[in-house]
RNA sequence: GGAGAGAUGGCCGAGUGGUCGAUGGCGGUGGUCUUGAAAACCACUGAACCUGUAAGGGUUCCGGGGGUUCGAAUCCCUCUCUCUCCGCCA
């Protein structure tokens, strides 16, 4: 959410960031324009009221003290407070239409983020390592892990539907490898704090990270009396830990790593990707969220962005990573890194992690502000998070990158303390 | 699922219709004292919004919403949450 007053002084530069995203803004931003207005013009007239209504209560008080006769003062403060009433009724209303005005805007893009249309014109920041050439076809995972016994396709529809999958025996095995494989590094050797949240969450929580009220189409919600959902990734959770907190800038940075299952109900993304395990109504995925101040917040991005890569390179797997340009950029974030990792059938790099500063979208939404001594006002934190990474997607990297012409799969050195030393997953005759 | 109790400032805890934003304690910050520290003492110690360059001024907030009243932390209704006991359960 951007800061109404903000809007009101600097409505160009709002107007220019959303129009980079290719949205028509104007008629958005007139309509909180004169919202606002009416906000301001309203508020001073209700308090001005409501003040002659204190003291003339007060005046009631000290009469009846002395035993004198208030009736006609009394008669004045009922026909004043039906005013109040009806004026405060209007005014809430115009509040609440502003909030739910302010809560559809997107977010600005940083003035570091490339412009461009869409995901074509996202610009490669670096490259690591350099994809393997193989002296045979590689196949696709869709194909390597039903061959090796460890992805069952056709049982996760019969369990649950399309986009379902089952691990098992060594895949399963894999996947909770790299769960603990990413969990140790990122508690270990990079200082976040491991956090086992809720895999539901209320709709506060996702007002306050950004998925409601725009984009519940893309949430599974719980059935029933209940005002849950299954939580699209740990982000939410994460971020929401502080939500109407006030914290201490000496605790700043905050560092989060969670593993959860994420849920999304891929609402619009028919046709594409159907084949295997890139796209998932549930996956497995390891978040990194940070708290900041506003002054370290971009540097916490570049070694949050880091510390996703860093999966990568110990596992020893080819990537890239983008900035995202204007047009592709979420609509909470205001600049975004995208770590693509090589995928051999494929012959493409594919989004594997998406690490991001909200700046202060999030944490206006979600009321987290952070406190210095001496200031006089708490201020809102900036909001960082980043997939570090996405397990699924990983598991498919690495059966795809490391496959041998006989059909196995060798196991990441980092990865075999994780699998009981075992060094390739063999195919099942 | 059944029965009961409760929700007050960072925390604990008073307050049952009229200067109550709210007594007191703890914690925190600053100061006095001390070579330093502790103790003791003194002062300060919430947030949002409106107005103002600022200093300042104003309004609101005692879990949320609604009601009664000239006036509500205090009375009524309702919702949410927490706790205790019973039942069920990993």
């Amino acid at each position: 959410m951007l800061d109404s007053g903000f809007i009101r002084d600097n409505v160009e530069v709002v107007r220019a960031g959303l129009r980079s995203r290719g949205l028509d803004p104007d008629r958005t931003l007139e309509e909180i324009a004169t919202l606002e207005t009416a906000r301001r013009r309203m508020i001073p007239e209700v308090e001005a009221l409501k003040r002659q209504q204190n003291t003339s209560g007060d005046e009631v008080a000290r009469a009846k003290r002395l035993g004198q006769n208030t009736t006609e003062v009394q008669e004045a403060n009922r026909a004043r407070a039906q005013q109040i009433k009806q004026l405060s009724i209007q005014l809430d209303s115009i509040k609440h239409q502003l909030q739910q005005a302010l809560l559809g805007l997107p977010n600005l893009p940083h003035r570091s983020v490339p412009v461009g249309k869409s995901a074509d014109e996202n610009v490669e920041v670096r490259r690591h390592g350099q994809p393997r050439s193989f002296d045979f076809d590689p196949k696709a995972h869709w194909d390597l892990g039903p061959e090796l016994g460890i992805i069952d396709f056709e049982r996760g529809v019969k369990l649950a539907g399309a986009r379902f999958t089952v691990l098992s025996g060594a895949g399963a095995r894999l996947s909770r490898a790299l769960i603990n494989f990413m969990l140790d590094l990122h508690t270990k050797e990079h200082g976040y704090r491991e956090v086992e949240p809720p895999f539901l969450v209320n709709s506060a929580s996702l007002v306050g990270t950004g998925q409601l009220p725009k984009f519940e189409h893309d949430l599974f919600k719980i059935a029933g009396d209940w005002d849950l959902y299954l939580v699209p990734t740990a982000e939410v959770p994460l971020t929401n830990l502080h939500r109407d907190e006030i914290l201490d800038a000496r605790d700043l940075p905050i560092r989060y790593t969670a593993y959860t299952p994420c849920f999304r109900s891929e609402a619009g993304s028919y046709g594409q990707d159907v084949r295997g395990l890139i796209r998932q109504h549930q996956f497995d995925k390891v978040e990194l969220v940070k708290l900041s101040t506003p002054e370290r917040s971009y540097d916490e991005l570049e070694s949050l962005t880091l510390n996703a890569e860093e999966v990568l390179r110990r596992l020893e797997l080819p990537y890239r990573t983008m900035v995202l340009c204007t047009g592709d950029l979420g609509p909470s974030m205001a600049k975004t890194y995208d770590i693509e990792v090589w995928l051999p059938s494929q012959k493409t790099y594919r989004e594997i992690s998406s690490c991001s500063s909200a700046e202060a979208f999030q944490a206006r939404r979600a009321n987290i502000k952070f406190r210095t001594a001496g200031a006089a006002k708490p201020e809102f934190v900036h909001t960082l998070n980043g997939s570090g990474l996405a397990v699924g997607r990983t598991l498919i990297a690495i059966l795809e990158n490391y496959q041998e012409k006989d059909g196995s799969v060798k196991i990441p050195v980092a990865l075999r303390p994780y699998m009981d030393g075992k060094e390739a997953i063999a195919p099942v005759r």
